[in-house]
DNA sequence: AGTATATCTGAATATATGTTCATCTGTTAC
DNA sequence: GTAACAGATGAACATATATTCAGATATACT
């Protein structure tokens, strides 16, 4: 993973904005070899992003139990079966669940055991007052 | 944490919308029990959409490694200093970075180390194919 | 075949979100 | 004091995103 990101906050030991905040280009440069590429930053937010509904969150907690079909997931989460569906090919889009088709019913399960790591950090998170 | 998000994704013994699609009031009730709440749902999906921008994920990669005031976050990102202070705001207002001014400057620095959990996670899905 | 069911899809609307610009506040230096 | 600077803020615009509705597919049943 990419090194520039690790748990340590140091503080600034040397301000590079003194006496100015505006740094030499030099500084700049160095300070930019340890920012988060364009191209991945884009694709860690777009995941970010998908993961940031308050439907889909619930739709993925009912499916951390048990694989699902569409209708059934309508009902318990009280939205129309295409507006899950929309939501679902959303997920899909993302790898975070999968699917199999049996008859008419098409069942969808979690795919990645990353979601439930990223549910964890952010429910102690938020659970921190 | 709430016990419904577990890793285990059991198939579903008995699809319970067989042979209508439909399941029994009782049976959605039960489901419904597993559901992440609303309000609980509603937190976490802001928290995950303030997270899936870019250009703060960039931000957040540079105040991991060390303190940096608004004008020298704005010249490494290549933002102007309006844009950066608004998404600091943003930043501020789920507590992911916290500050201190110094004279005319304001430092900014990560306040939890959980991003980074989250950070990894999400990479780690990613990478994977 | 024809009908009913389960799900998916595209287009349209409504809403949320990011960025920019102009302006405002607080700080330092002259 | 006033000028220059760092940062914050609000409003306006542009863009992205979610939801709804109508209709399309695909499967099962008779």
């Amino acid at each position: 993973m990419n090194p520039s990101l690790n748990q340590s906050v140091e503080l600034a030991d040397e301000p590079i904005c003194e006496p100015r905040c505006t740094i030499p280009a030099e500084q700049t440069e160095q300070l930019q070899s340890q920012l988060l590429d364009p191209l991945k930053a884009q694709r860690m937010a777009e995941f970010f992003s998908l993961l940031g509904d308050a439907n889909r969150l619930r739709i993925l907690s009912l499916l951390a139990e048990k694989e699902l079909c569409v209708g059934d997931l309508a009902a318990a989460v009280d939205m129309s079966e295409s507006a899950v569906s929309h939501q679902l090919r959303t997920l899909k889009s993302i790898r975070l669940v999968s699917y199999r088709k049996q008859g008419r019913h098409v069942f969808y399960r979690l795919q990645d055991h990353h979601v439930f790591n990223l549910y964890q950090a952010v429910a102690e998170h938020l659970d921190e007052t």
